[in-house]
DNA sequence: TTTCATTGCGCAATCG
DNA sequence: CCGATTGCGCAATGAA
């Protein structure tokens, strides 16, 4: 699954757009969050939903197998690009490089309407509360993800030594019948010898 | 380590911006993945490491704490935003929003030229490398993460049925040892009843 | 310093 | 519709 997408990724930078994006943490910017809002320039189209990303097309170009994809001019898509997960989603896709098939060939496909359902934007305060809600969510599953794998290790780790433990005493119980059957044999063999003096002393 | 964060996201996401990305596997395209990746992987890549990489410039932003990235003009900074990791690290940083003391005070901080070195990518065909190289170690490691957790788990399972298999053994062993040695007893009585009728006899 | 390996994290798609 | 999971890419960090 993860093996072919290697390559595919390096084409599709191209597209990309300067994004510095980052950095972390400027002092004095992120201080008051509220300053960058610089992006706002994203967003003077982004949630204009209708438009361009909205949440809706999302959806859409899901399904829609890359083919809305193909539309974007390098200079549209460019700029809007997101640097994370915006790509890995291409760079499968893209990978191949073999969608002009699928450009224009497929017929039967639906197409809804990009942005049909919701505003969904990315700049809403709705899709916020759901992505936090989320991230919430993915940081407390993982927690226990990692605390049952400590466990499963542990018990592993429980059950070898009591294992060994066990493996001693069935050697101790093995040894000790051994030593009673020996006796018995020879608990055996003395009467055996008694009777016959027993019997020649009368 | 985690848990300050939680509301700080929703302020950054002001500096969100667009981007469609998506879409994940295309029939077509998925069709062969995975196979083997496993043991390829490292050394596919691993070789071609003479050219391009650069680095330099990563690690320069990374411990720069951003002050380079001042220069970025909101303008370029808004549109260029990444989706995903961007923000994590301002997130645990602006958490603690006590910044503003480390932007002036600090003297001894060598504070190294900008970018002197290189473009500092996100653009650079170096910069998309050491990612896709990241990615695919990142694959590489976490594949290699879930077998080794279903190793533990089925390891796991192993001992707790042949501990079941021993405790058995043990009751077996034992079970028989009593017989033996009640067998034991009855015979030391047998045999003193013996000497005794001996004795009486003549 | 550079490389690969790990790890924490957010995003988006899916699953219950 | 919501939280839980999961695969994925990014960036920081560890180790060689």
């Amino acid at each position: 699954m993860s093996d072919t997408r290697t390559s595919t990724v390096i084409q599709e930078w191209n597209t990309y757009q300067g994004q510095n994006h980052n950095q972390d943490l400027n002092p004095c910017i992120s201080s008051n969050p509220a300053s960058q809002m610089t992006q706002m320039d994203m967003m003077s189209y982004s949630q204009s939903q209708g438009l361009v990303r909205g949440g809706g097309d999302r959806m859409a170009e899901q399904h829609m197998t890359g083919l809305s994809y193909l539309s974007y001019g390098p200079s549209c898509l460019s700029n809007t690009m997101g640097t994370g997960s915006a790509n890995h989603h291409q760079n499968q896709l893209a990978a191949q490089q073999d969608f002009s098939q699928f450009v224009i060939p497929s017929p039967p496909m639906p197409m809804r309407a990009p942005m049909t359902k919701r505003t969904l934007s990315k700049d809403s305060m709705e899709y916020r509360m759901r992505r936090e809600r989320n991230n919430v969510a993915v940081r407390k599953s993982r927690d226990k993800a990692r605390r049952r794998i400590v466990l499963t290790q542990q018990r592993a780790t429980h059950l070898q030594e009591e294992n060994q433990r066990l493996q001693m005493r069935i050697g101790q119980l093995t040894q000790e019948l051994d030593t009673l059957k020996h006796i018995l044999s020879q608990r055996h063999v003395q009467v055996k010898e008694d009777r016959a003096t027993e019997e020649t002393g009368c």
